[in-house]
DNA sequence: TGTACATCAGTGAACGCGCGTTCACTGATGTAC
DNA sequence: TGTACATCAGTGAACGCGCGTTCACTGATGTAC
């Protein structure tokens, strides 16, 4: 096994695409190192291999969350004109399959609680990504000048992510709905 | 210590009072039973005879949340017109002092992601409780119809929670006073 | 070309720890007579 | 009024369990000669 660099940089990021899954799914207390480690063909031990502590597997989780953010952007909007692409984003942001499917949407808005508690050199190196992460969504979101369309990331960011997470509370699917829709529908209408 | 059920009633308040600060404040797995037990000057083992469970205890906890912020609410806002009440609920809720203190604060914002996680009969009573603290919070909302506030509640109350989520997510106190006086700023501006 | 050695990704048992929950017990207080 | 008994809120040790982390080990592969 040794000696083949590229090969320890592919485990490293099956582990880290399998990490970013669970805790989006189970939260930072559930997902544990035994089972991430499983679900990437791998035992516990080796998990310190490449990573010094659980706390860090986070941060890197969540740089993973953000870029299959990245990406996904990258495919579904290369059609759509320039300035209708923020409401794409909306639309697939509020959309009931990112309500019911956490393990593949937003890292902020399933982690948000759990980062905020996290230690703060862990928080610091996500916060940093947070802020770089709302840079480049700011590109496609609407507004005259860069600071009016910063601005506007933060309020319509602010938006969906709150009303996911209400949304996720919710037990009947008419209730999400209606919360997800009557966001989007605001947003869309507002900006 | 028995026959006398007003103050088990006020026992069974006081450990509803700590669990309720100490889950905001640590999450629902770092907040251990023993941990509230001690908070409120009672040991382990006593827990058993005022819950069935510890997530019997989350669904309480979040409903004392809930009266919290009503109380805040009622205190706070007699002296305000009726029409200028929502405003000052937006500008409590996207304080620097709610953001940093979120185990005196609001509950769906600091818990949301931990309730989407437990199991089903639980997170349904607090669907309910969260549906008609939103009807309540709707009385003070701004719009000509019911259904308008209603929808306007589902909207600015969304935008608030996720902008305190992100804002408790950044570190630098300049960071998080920007996502919150933007916020802030655009709600009072938009309705 | 062949052999001895070094490297290190990955193994899996073991570590201490804190968790939610259970349970036999205590002792203050109300009730029955 | 006094005594025996029943009740039950609260105690605190013990339960099994899963967690993050450690560590002596393995064995495939690259390097040195």
């Amino acid at each position: 096994m040794r000696y083949d660099p590229e090969q320890k940089t592919q485990t490293h990021q099956r582990i880290v695409r399998n990490a970013a899954r669970s805790l989006r799914a189970k939260g930072v207390s559930g997902a544990g190192v035994a089972g991430i480690m499983k679900a990437s063909g791998l035992t516990v031990g080796g998990f310190y291999k490449h990573f010094r502590s659980k706390d860090e597997l986070l941060a890197e989780a969540i740089a993973q969350g953000f870029t299959e953010f990245d990406d996904r952007c990258g495919t579904s909007l290369q059609d759509v004109p320039q300035e209708d692409r923020w409401k794409e984003i909306v639309r697939w942001y509020l959309s009931p399959e990112h309500c019911s499917h956490p393990e593949t949407g937003c890292p902020v808005t399933a982690l948000a609680a759990d980062i905020s508690r996290t230690k703060v050199t862990v928080r610091r190196r996500i916060a940093e990504l947070l802020k770089k992460q709302n840079a480049r969504l700011a590109e496609f979101m609407p507004g005259a000048t860069a600071e009016e369309r910063e601005q506007n990331t933060t309020v319509i960011f602010s938006a969906m992510s709150g009303a996911l997470a209400v949304a996720r509370i919710l037990t009947e699917q008419a209730d999400r709905k209606k919360v997800l829709e009557t966001t989007r529908d605001y947003l869309l209408r507002s900006f």
